[in-house]
DNA sequence: GCCGTTTTCGGCCCGACTGTTTTCAGTCG
């Protein structure tokens, strides 16, 4: 049996939590495996290797009972507890809990009197006027129910998360025209926005004004607002054209920090802070921070404060996940994030060779105009397989256009080099001779997603071990919006980059941001030195390397274990063919 | 079910909203 990846077992203590709820078990218990199987989830290494060494209780929220069930996964594929509930209760009253406006405490009442186990036997029983005799239930629960369930068959997609590359400019658009009225004191973006994930549901803004009426028209009026949803003296959410939901808050300045602090979160981060506090005889709310002792709450008019207030270091945004920042801000070990003025040079771009928009000479003068001291032509290799491959002789001839070009620039240094396809079999589609003559080879997989985990692991180890490769292009292949990554066991991958002193990439592309936070944290921990890569397609594009740098702060780097943070020398010889030379 | 700068037992985040209620339960973020 095939080991479970971190995110089955997450998805399994969810599922079991989800099924301790319907059978009524004390709150605490339920919660414990959600945040059990976030822990799972957010783990930077093989959970299921960590049960096995016996250490898997070193997880935040891991206890001997979880353990005892990882052991049962681990050698029956399956959770015996999971198991009798499932028989217990029909898998139908899982997706009737799952309803918004529902829960367990529900489902669990219309299953018991009305025999509900499925989205099915629920429309019946509505269209049939029977849940409103339900005692805590009624005629506008019914007329919501249908509502929820006519969107349901529609697809209707909960409130899309919009892609971070699409909400934030629009966000600082609108902060930006907020910031420049002049009733306008502080305003910041909040929410999962200011933390930078990899999309946002709403933009969150929070504001203090010397006329916040005034502010709130200010918003209301802006050209790209389509429709105001409400509007009151604290604040106002209205719809971008776009489709945006924007909600902004105007607050008295002696709480805007407590407000902000409590809008970012990220949730996990929040409910973690609040416990902690509570530990300590304090209560933290978006109001202030409530103290046992002297029955005083105190308001904060900055987020320092709030930190300050209970000891701890401000904590960056990006960091906001209950990842463990907590703890690190307490001992005073949080990292010095990595930041876009600390890089360097960027190592993958295209140009009009293969699918680019612009010549290697217009591409290096934006990169110099960036202030970098380095940049790789990569272009793709020969069989890249839509229309744009480079030849093996092309690329030779690219070689000597480089070098000319390199010549010619006195304060960058280009490096010749390629996007080198991975295929099926593992190898590399340009002759190793060739590969030999370049500075710089990424190497990625482009076709043939499909395969199972262990062949495509393999596949890339293959090229992981290549003597010439001296790095791996965004390895999971993941498009947010329209891609799950194919299958592929990262911890062997990191692992194999460790040993051989392969960089791995963070693919800057908004889309991708491939390796993910999760992966490059654990890739950072193991000693492989990351890159953060913009795969600019046009000059323009270089500008995206912000969601890169997004990414590897969310990863915790610092720019240390940033392999484009070096100058060019130090770059150069981090470089796999450089050591090997040595 | 987890966990300990009070605790190995007895706690376990905070507030808003909705719809049902006549003081609250359930759900949501």
């Amino acid at each position: 049996m095939s080991t479970k990846t971190n995110a089955e077992i997450a998805a399994a203590f969810d599922e079991l939590g989800d099924l301790y709820e319907l059978d009524g078990a004390v709150s605490y218990r339920v919660i414990a495996y959600r945040t059990a199987a976030k822990a799972v989830r957010d783990a930077s290494v093989s959970v299921m290797a960590l049960t096995r060494d016996g250490r898997v209780t070193e997880l935040p929220g891991i206890g001997k009972t979880l353990e005892e069930k990882l052991h049962a996964l681990d050698e029956t594929g399956d959770i015996p507890a999971a198991q009798k509930l499932r028989a217990k209760f029909p898998a139908g009253l899982i997706a009737v809990m799952h309803l918004p406006g529902f829960g367990p405490k529900r489902a669990r009442l219309l299953y018991d009197e009305l025999q509900v186990d499925s989205l099915e036997k629920l429309r019946e029983a509505a269209e049939a006027g029977q849940i409103r005799t339900l005692r805590g239930f009624g005629a506008k629960v019914e007329e919501n129910l249908l509502r929820v369930l006519a969107d349901h068959d529609e697809g209707g997609s909960p409130a899309p998360r919009i892609l971070l590359s699409r909400a934030l400019p629009v966000a600082e658009q609108i902060a930006g025209a907020l910031r420049d009225h002049p009733a306008a004191d502080r305003v910041e973006i909040a929410g999962s926005l200011r933390r930078l994930g990899d999309t946002a549901k709403d933009i969150d803004i929070i504001a203090t004004a010397s006329d916040p009426a005034a502010l709130i028209d200010r918003l209301r009026e802006l050209e790209l607002v389509e429709s105001v949803h409400a509007s009151g003296d604290a604040g106002a959410r209205v719809v971008t054209h776009s489709g945006m939901k924007v909600d902004l808050k105007v607050v008295a300045p002696d709480q805007f920090g407590n407000v902000l602090q409590h809008f970012t979160g990220g949730k996990a981060h929040n409910v973690q802070l609040r416990e902690w506090a509570v530990r300590r005889g304090l209560h933290i709310s978006e109001y202030g921070v409530l103290d046992d002792e002297t029955g005083e709450t105190t308001r904060c008019a900055t987020e320092e404060g709030v930190y300050e207030r209970l000891g701890l270091p401000w904590i960056a945004p990006e960091l906001r996940e209950g990842r463990g920042e907590l703890e690190a801000a307490l001992k005073g070990e949080l990292p010095r994030l990595v930041e876009l003025s600390d890089i360097r040079g960027d190592l993958h771009c295209h140009t009009t060779l293969s699918d680019g928009r612009q010549t290697a000479e217009q591409m290096a003068e934006a990169a110099l105009a960036r202030g970098y001291e380095y940049l790789a032509i990569t272009d793709h290799s020969a069989s890249h397989g839509f229309g744009d491959h480079v030849t093996a002789e092309a690329l030779e001839q690219r070689i000597e256009e480089i070098a000319a070009l390199n010549a010619s620039l006195d304060a960058i240094q280009l490096l010749a080099g390629t996007e080198v396809n991975i295929l099926p079999d593992g190898s590399l589609d340009y002759p190793d001779e060739l590969l030999a003559r370049l500075d710089w080879v990424i190497a990625s997989v482009h076709t043939s997603f499909g395969m199972d985990e262990a062949t495509m692991t393999d596949r890339m180890i293959r090229a992981i071990e290549h003597p010439y490769v001296d790095a791996i292009g965004h390895p999971t292949g993941r498009k947010i919006e329209t891609r799950p990554p194919y299958a592929i066991d990262m911890t062997r991958v990191i692992a194999a980059a460790a040993r051989t002193g392969t960089m791995i990439e963070i693919n800057a592309a908004p889309d991708r941001r491939d390796m993910n936070e999760i992966h490059a944290r654990a890739a950072a921990a193991a000693g492989v030195k990351v890159l953060i890569d913009s795969d600019a397609h046009s000059a323009r594009n270089f500008e995206l390397l912000r969601y890169g740098i997004a990414t590897a702060r969310r990863a915790w780097l610092t720019p240390e274990q940033v392999a484009n943070t070096r100058p060019w020398p130090e770059f150069a010889a981090l470089r796999k063919r450089s050591k090997g030379a040595q």
